[in-house]
DNA sequence: CGTCGAATTGATGTCATTCAACTACAGTGG
DNA sequence: CCACTGTAGTTGAATGACATCAATTCGACG
C-alpha cells in the first residue's frame, strides 16, 4: 500500500489540485532499496522526506558508538532535521531507509514555493512543526517520570505497526535502553499476561 | 539589570524603531512576585513571555505528582508553550516565577501584526523555533545516551548563572534524578577536583 | 533562638547495564 | 544439501546507577 505525496497534500494539507500542478515538477521521487543513508551527520539537511511507502529512521550516534534512534517514519510521515534545514547548519542526525522504499523529496524551493502558494500548506507545515514540539516535549516527560516497562508499552500503543516491521534492538534503542534489557521486559509481560 | 523588550525586538529580531512603535501600545507589561503562576494545566497557552527582569520555569507534574522542569527562562528568553498556542489546545504544562519579575506579555494578534509587520520578526521567531527543536532533541539525546553526572555538568556550563538562581531540588528535577542523587553527584565532583 | 524547607548522609532496594554464554534462524559458499 | 557464518534474541550472574526512606545538619528568616 502507498499514499502519494499528491494525495497527502490535498487531502490534509489543503492544497489544491491547481496548486498542485505548479509544484508537481518540483517533487523528486526516489525508490531506495533498505539502508540507503539519505543524511548522516555533518551534512546540512537540505530536504524533506515524506514516506510514500516503506520506513525511514531518523538517529543519532554518540561518542561511544552508539545508535540513538529519535524518530520511526512510515507511510504517510515527513522526516527532515528542521533544525538543520532551517538553520542551514550542519546536523547531528542519520536518516536512512530501513526498507526498500519509495519517497518524496521536498527542497526549499519547494516548501517556499507551496507556503506562498497555499497558505493552507503554510498553515499545515506549521502545525507539523508545533505537533513535533509537543511529541519531543512529551517523549522528555516520559524519559524523565516513567520506567522502561511503561515507554514500551506507550511504544507499541503508538507504533503498533512500526513494532512488527523493525528488529527489537532498535525498538530498545528508540526507549533508551540496552536490547537485552527489553527482552526481559517483554518476558515478565508475557509472564503477566 | 534589566533588558528591555524594545531592545530584544530591534536588536535581535530585526525590527526597526518605527515598526516598534505601531507595535508598542500591544504590549502588556507585568511586574510580578515570586511564585505567580502564568499557565497551568488545562489552560489554552494565549502569550508569548519575554523575561526583561526575573526569571520562570515552564514544568509538568506527571500523576504522581511530581515536577518535572522542561525550561528556566531568565533575562531575555521567551517561554511559551508553542503546541497549545498554535494549536488552541489546552497545555499540559505550567509557568511561573522563580523571581520577582518584569515580563512582556504577548498575544496572538501581536505575534501575527509583528509577523506581517516585519518579514525580519518572522523570520526570527522561525528561527527560535527552530532552536527550540534542537535543544530538545539535544535533551532527549541526552537523556537517553548520557549519565546523570554528565547531564549535570552540561547543565552548569550552559546555564551558571541559572544555577546560583534556583534552589539545587530545582536541577535535579530538570535533571530527571533525585535531590538526593544530585547532592552526592556534586559531591563526589567535589572531591575529584 | 526556634522553625521550616533545603541539602546532606547513610542504609537499602530496584531497575537497568554489562559481559558472557547459548539458542534460533537466515544467508552463503562449498 | 549441508556446514559455516553472522545477526537477533534470550538468559544468567555480577555490577552499577539511581531511587527510596529515614535521620541529621545547614541556613535563612521571623
Amino acid at each position: 500500500m502507498t499514499y502519494s505525496f499528491k494525495q497527502y497534500l490535498t487531502q490534509y494539507a489543503g492544497v489544491t489540485a491547481s496548486q498542485f500542478e505548479q509544484l508537481e515538477d518540483k517533487i523528486e521521487k526516489r525508490s531506495l532499496t533498505e539502508g540507503k543513508v539519505l543524511l548522516s551527520e555533518g551534512q546540512v539537511c537540505h530536504h524533506f522526506f515524506y514516506v510514500e511507502k516503506g520506513l525511514l529512521r531518523f538517529y543519532s550516534i554518540d561518542k561511544r558508538g552508539r545508535e540513538h534512534i529519535l524518530q520511526f517514519a512510515p507511510e504517510k510521515w515527513l522526516v527532515v532535521d528542521r533544525a538543520s534545514f532551517y538553520s542551514n547548519e550542519p546536523s547531528e542526525f542519520y536518516i536512512d531507509t530501513l526498507e526498500a522504499s519509495r519517497i518524496a523529496v521536498l527542497d526549499e524551493p519547494f516548501i517556499d514555493m507551496a507556503s506562498e502558494l497555499s497558505p493552507q500548506f503554510r498553515k499545515y507545515n506549521e502545525r507539523i512543526l508545533q505537533n513535533h514540539i509537543r511529541q519531543l516535549q512529551k517523549r522528555i516527560g516520559r524519559l524523565i517520570g516513567t520506567s522502561a516497562e511503561e515507554r514500551y508499552l506507550n511504544f507499541v500503543e503508538k507504533y503498533k505497526d512500526v513494532v512488527s516491521r523493525v528488529p527489537q534492538w532498535m525498538i530498545a534503542s528508540y526507549l533508551g535502553i540496552t536490547p537485552e534489557s527489553l527482552s526481559r521486559i517483554r518476558k515478565t509481560l508475557a509472564n503477566q499476561a
